[in-house]
DNA sequence: CCGTATTTGTCCGTATGTATG
DNA sequence: ACATACATACGGACAAATACG
């Protein structure tokens, strides 16, 4: 919290709202709020120092964009993603992601490729001294280059925001080495088809790829779904 | 405004913030707000019957949804979409249109596809009648149906969310009869695709239908493009 | 079933920053 | 360049609803 506060005394072209937004975002992400988690208003004002107007205003902005849920009267929780909409989300971050990639071959410089490649090959490394956290943090990365490479601003805001909810899903075992290979090998694939200018393939591998992070999510998640009151967003 | 008064009378469950943020949006896809235009809180606040409080909470969430605009210490605008975005949004609609086509080809039931059949053939009689009015509200259900029958929650809610940032765009020149027919003519293949099976043929032309759209926004703005004071959205 | 404490929903006042003459 | 008017940013207080004992 000293970080906010820092960022109150120095603040000049940020809003109050805005500080607190990002400050909520980045708990939830966190993973210091958990998924059904309610928040109070004037607990995190006092935390944050701040009254409960700007904390209302970031937690309506927090609703909007899917990661909080309100029901009137009792307050905002942090959103609980039901199995069925998490596949769903799955599926849409495919399709976009399959567009980004589909649009990297037709415009991508040998400078871009070379940076893609070394990632991968990080990657390997990464894997062959068994380091997930380092892979994890490369495959973000990773994914991250593409986007920008792309340079398609709002398919980028798109599949973001989609990530952002899926961090909402109990984030399931460290995927083991053998999945990492795969994964890489996808990846692997995935730029050659680039390298290559080959659009179309390499939109069908990248949903591929895409579905698999969904097909991981599947099959780690033998535990019983516990529900929350779960409320209707005003469309 | 009285819609907001009465509403406010009979309200037990909603949050003024939600009915002011409904009618926030209503009134800038009606057009009432106007790109580039700010809101005045006090002013609506006062229009509306509320205090400011409920307008700046519900502007926090418009803003986070991409209609509004807010920059500090000077308000919030209706946002005012530059032409490269405009034309990414078409883009990343397209490919979720495309997604969305391709799912309802591997589960339309019969008369789902009757009542399609029937939309289009409305819509031909509107052409034929010269009625454009009507041709653009059995167009807007022809895609609503679309959207509903494919049964994917979030695809359609990233759709509409896109369809709503696109309703900003000062919406050009009523389409010819002739591109109308052209229009039809594309739904009528995309039902055919859907109607056999063929969901990658249902994908690619959904995807063309929708790129005309983006090609007829394009040749329909022969204007010069005036810009407004564009904010950056904390990310 | 009722009373109390807590929390949310709403309103209003004040300070600060911006635009304009 | 200065002063005035105005709009937003934030804080605090009151009322209503909910949860708990």
């Amino acid at each position: 919290m000293s970080d906010v506060m820092t960022a109150i005394a120095q603040r000049r072209t940020q809003t109050l709202t805005g500080i607190v937004q990002d400050e909520i975002e980045r708990m939830v992400l966190a993973g210091d709020l958990v998924a059904g988690e309610r928040i109070n208003e004037q607990a995190l004002a006092a935390r944050l120092g701040v009254s409960r107007g700007p904390i209302r205003e970031a937690t309506r902005g927090l609703v909007r964009s899917g990661l909080l849920n309100s029901v009137v009267n009792l307050g905002v929780f942090v959103r609980q993603i039901p199995d069925d909409e998490a596949s769903e989300i799955y599926d849409v971050r495919a399709v976009v992601f399959g567009f980004v990639c589909q649009r990297l071959a037709a415009r991508i410089v040998p400078a871009q490729l070379e940076a893609l490649s070394e990632l991968i090959a990080e990657m390997d490394e990464a894997i062959g001294r068994g380091d997930g956290a380092s892979y994890y943090r490369l495959n973000l990365s990773f994914h991250d280059a593409i986007l920008d490479f792309a340079a398609h601003g709002r398919a980028k805001q798109t599949y973001e925001a989609l990530i952002k909810e899926t961090h909402l899903l109990r984030q399931s075992a460290l995927a083991s080495a053998e999945r990492m290979r795969e994964s890489n090998g996808e990846h692997r694939e995935i730029i050659a088809a680039i390298a290559a200018g080959d659009g179309e393939r390499a939109r069908i591998l990248a949903e591929q790829h895409a579905h698999g992070g969904k097909r991981r999510w599947l099959d780690s998640r033998e535990e019983a779904p516990r529900q929350e009151p779960e409320a209707r967003n005003s469309a």
